[in-house]
DNA sequence: CATGAATGAGTCTTCATTCAT
DNA sequence: GATGAATGAAGACTCATTCAT
């Protein structure tokens, strides 16, 4: 009844014992992204990571634990990656924004990141819990780079107090508009994020500069 | 709307025969918004209408017809305030931006346009019809109305031309994070769109102002 | 597509409208006391019930719920018919307790009621609260039945006081072997339940015979 | 049985290697007695084992198979006990029916033994097989004695012929209905062996002495 | 032999949709 | 028109069984 063909041993299968949940994660976030969570099929999970559906549940307990883990794991890199992005830099305040704008943009538009950011944009509200931890781990930290930069230019003298220091979150609304542009309409209105880029580092060189005049 | 005092007829099932699918839609879009199209039950819908499942047969083909109805409807209104808002303003044109912006942030955090916006943010990439409309109606008129402004104030030359005065979207790109923030992390960071505002006019009053030095 | 051959309406689905939960009961009582609740397959249920799986959750939230309320309405009858068996006789204390043996036969052996018996043995032990209804129900009250009719023959002086009056039960127990007996090796080495009643009969004559000496 | 000092080897490993299917088998037969047959997972089992899943494959070819072994290798002692418990007794009809109740109960009472019998009063219905090997091997070689007994005891006239010496089982039903209470309603409305057995006792004496007045 | 990963055939449960009343 | 009972097509989840290591 069984068919032992191939030779050696399977090695497909060897070789995936242990990226198995990787792979089904990543299966996961691209349907999850795809579809959103209710209208995803642990199926087309499944078949997406090139194993049955049964298979998923050795690794994760439930499509929603799936779900949590998904998300989770992909914070994980992200997270670093805007960790170093401003590390020890001693420029100027407007050096520093523009630094971390064009992270932003390099990062927020990385494949993996997008599917991320895309399914907490859509899925957020839904499960507080990954929301939270989302908001946790790289919302509120962006958040308080910038305001530390914005602290450091006031102290510096390089910016002056006015409302837009007490929120500075608008400095980077751009890249977020872009972003759910690009999830909304970039089927039929795409956008080039170099051309929000541009646009957005003028801005923000408009926006600071006043007080060299 | 006559009211023919016909005997014995339950005048309630009579009035509301008009405002059924009204109320349907109403009922759709609070559900939709809430859970995404995919987890919303028409039972519940139907809960929320006072009505019984079947009966929303009567007036919509499908969930989907449904859902398209209840998108399509909203954005009627939507439409109309953004059309008046600017017509026929002939102010300066960081005048008529803060009027603009303010308008923005009035319409969006309506309720009831919210809830479609959330919809549309949420959902649109899996209805492209749905989002291709709400692109055509609102947000391209609106980006239309914000080039004209721009284009006008380099005319007039009270705007110096320049990389932003080509994608002037990023002036109302604010808003739109104000409005993702409050969708998905307001149960537990919320925001206060009146500090966003006043962030935000005074980062455009900046960004205009170079001119003026 | 539909074929709505029958003339006048189907008068089946008008029957059945009230009739359809205890249509399902039955069914499942059927099906459960047959393969037990775990093997039981809902699908068999609706089968044998003459709808569709889907059905049933109009009626019972769950397997469980099924089950439970199946077993819940078998025994309100069973309860009305043991509660007649023995009200007000007068005659002697054998002749009470014979009329109450026969009664037992009789109720345990009725179809119906021998299903929920055979399904309170084999399951109630893993749904006590099924079990614990089933015994204050029926268990208990039979028991306080067969108290009081030793107690009045003690007080009469047809009954000598010894341990055999302190725990009556074993003068019925005959009639639960007949029954478990029936249950589990009926199909290979049958019982006659009227070999049993006489025999039962017997050893109670027997047993309380002693007096007359 | 041997143990051969071969240096290094696992010594646990090896002493269990006999063991194994008796752990195996005895851990199936605690959960098949507290689930039932089709409730049970063939995981619990190898986990009260303290193996896995899959090595339970190594010895029984299936679920069932394993069930099956369960209930056959309990069935030996059990069948050696009752065997011995009236062999060449050669005391009085009444002596030796005492005695025999008296082993029934030790021997159902017994842990192990009660499991089994609490399988095959839920289960033995379903698996026949069993039933009816569970029915030759013990029922009906205790029916042969008890039958013995009593055609000796009317033989020696110590015995009146009457109906309930052709169903001599009526005199060991008060165990059976103990057995089965135990089961059942042991949770809540637990029974004390002893006193039914006393209970019992009594029952038997008066329902044998009539031959003495 | 033992392990544990993988499979796939179910089974319960849900829900959009239909239809007789 | 409205109702609510009924349907049936999925989809999540479970678990006996197999198999490579």
């Amino acid at each position: 009844m069984v068919e032992p063909t191939s030779g050696p041993v399977d090695r497909r299968r060897r070789r995936r014992k242990d990226a198995r949940p990787q792979e089904i994660i990543a299966a996961g976030l691209a349907e999850f992204a795809e579809r959103g969570f209710a209208a995803t099929r642990l199926e087309d999970v499944a078949t997406r990571a090139g194993i049955v559906k049964g298979t998923i549940y050795r690794y994760f307990g439930s499509k929603e634990a799936l779900f949590e883990a998904a998300l989770s794991s992909g914070m994980g890199p992200a997270c670093e990656t805007l960790q170093e992005s401003v590390a020890d830099n001693d420029g100027s305040t407007i050096d520093l924004l523009r630094s971390m704008i064009r992270q932003l943009y390099k990062l927020l538009f990385t494949p993996d990141v997008e599917l991320l950011a895309r399914i907490i944009i859509s899925e957020g509200r839904r499960f507080p819990a990954v929301a939270e931890l989302y908001h946790r781990l790289l919302v509120s930290r962006g958040r308080d780079i910038l305001h530390r930069i914005v602290e450091r230019g006031l102290a510096r003298g390089e910016l002056l107090p006015s409302p837009f220091c007490a929120t500075p979150e608008v400095l980077v609304s751009p890249v977020i508009m872009a972003l759910v542009w690009h999830m909304v309409f970039d089927g039929f209105a795409p956008i080039e994020p170099e051309r929000f880029l541009e646009a957005h580092l003028d801005l923000l060189e408009r926006a600071l500069s006043r007080r060299d005049a």
